[in-house]
DNA sequence: ACGCATGCGAGACAATGTATCGCAAGCGTG
DNA sequence: CACGCTTGCGATACATTGTCTCGCATGCGT
């Protein structure tokens, strides 16, 4: 594909230098003119996901908000593609999710991150949309992750299953956020509105059938009430660190064995 | 926007009406000299995603596969978005969610179904693509619902505390599934190895500053070995159903208080 | 066998992300 | 203080995408 591929250890490395492979630790603009940091940048390019959806924050647009030209964003932000616009992004969300005063007990302090993070994904809803994309962990997410580990500190477990502990309460944050987005019909995607609600008369037609009847129990898919929203995060995160709490706080038991 | 918006009582009611707010019962393509199906060309597009991400989905793609012309495919599929394929894939997939034989144990089924979405989510990993976008819910989709309410069936419990162990537990699979994919480093969409690769050591430098001692506990972000992906999935799982049949095996203790 | 309504699909179109490379801006030098 | 070169910004161009628009062939009713 490449016509002239140059030998990595070729006489001249300096020839044509790719920034950077990661985002993270590429030089600032520097340039005295520039009227753009890739924070102001950033800082744009958030609140026109959150009001708007992912799918309203194009190049053009994010410029025009800015007053500057398309390709401007990739130069000042120090990006190569709008997916690295959207690692930024997720990794400024990612400073938003840390707690200032983390409470002793883990379970405390599993529970408030975990509310944090709920809160932060409730507020910038597209960052659910790029979980699905493999989205690069950035400083602050990093930062994120050492908190999360700082609040099991207490406990004497082996690495891997702490590991085990943020990954199955991170992951269940993720999910629960997904899917009361999802169902609550908040449309995150707008558009989509008036099938949400021929999709209520369509299940009640379905559970008519009598083919479901434990669905027929529950009634049709039911928007999770609003106020129940958070009730049912809490109820479902307790159950969880309560089955993390019989396992760690055990004497460490090293069933390793599959 | 609509210059001519029809009354909706109008005296002319059949003038164009727009084939069927829903993609699910909305008529066949019923002509004789139709030579693709809904089925074929769901079944065309799902390998398409399953091997090379849903962004090489495209339309022109998928006709070029069915050796048919782009706009065949919305005619013949019955669709009028891009959006509403992914809406057919997705029941589609819903469909091999569905386990044949349900344990009656509701804890073991749970863990069947568990197991069984995550296996469907594991052979199609756009799937977690789209959970970001809201999804329909269709058929199939509501088939599975029913079968995990049907897990729970023996339980004496009130319908808002089973949907929200069905939640807590589909949450927990979805996110797991998410998060094991990302850290895996199995390249979902394409290209993104090398930078993957780069953030070993970036994660490494930013240990080795100091300013993460309990990261540095564990190492690098570390991805997760093949081989404890599946026991990290059951560890996390059984501490979620541990937890919910502390709940749900007490007597109907109706907590509604907030 | 004929004419018409139907609905398929070839082409057109707008929008997007991004490669390219000319040109002006800044710095070092005389 | 003036000049020339290098750097890197950004105007333009382009390929690719999803989807609209009707013209026209198709299949049916009579």
């Amino acid at each position: 594909m490449n016509p002239s591929r140059p030998d990595p250890a070729a006489p001249r490395p300096d020839t044509e230098e790719p920034p950077s492979p990661l985002v993270w630790d590429r030089p600032p603009p520097d340039r005295r003119r520039a009227p753009l940091t890739r924070e102001i940048i950033v800082s744009a390019a958030i609140p026109i996901a959150d009001s708007e959806g992912l799918a309203a924050l194009t190049v053009r647009r994010l410029a025009a908000e800015l007053d500057a030209r398309p390709m401007s964003v990739y130069s000042y932000a120090r990006i190569t593609s709008k997916e690295e616009l959207f690692d930024l992004m997720t990794d400024q969300v990612c400073a938003e999710m840390i707690v200032d005063d983390l409470p002793g007990d883990w379970r405390e302090a599993l529970r408030a991150i975990a509310g944090r993070v709920r809160e932060v994904l409730l507020r910038h809803p597209w960052w659910v949309e790029l979980i699905g994309h493999n989205v690069l962990i950035g400083p602050n997410g990093t930062r994120h992750r050492e908190q999360t580990l700082a609040a099991l500190s207490g406990l004497r477990l082996d690495p891997s299953t702490k590991l085990a502990v943020i990954v199955a309460v991170e992951t269940y944050v993720v999910g629960q956020a997904t899917f009361v987005m999802d169902e609550e019909g908040s449309p995150r995607v707008p558009g989509r509105t008036a099938e949400q609600e021929a999709l209520a008369q369509y299940q009640a037609s379905l559970i008519a059938t009598g083919a479901f009847p434990h669905l027929a129990g529950i009634g049709p898919v039911q928007p999770i009430p609003v106020r129940d929203r958070e009730r049912y995060f809490l109820l479902g995160l307790d159950w969880l660190l309560s089955g993390i709490a019989v396992t760690v706080e055990s004497p460490p038991d090293d069933a390793a064995s599959s």
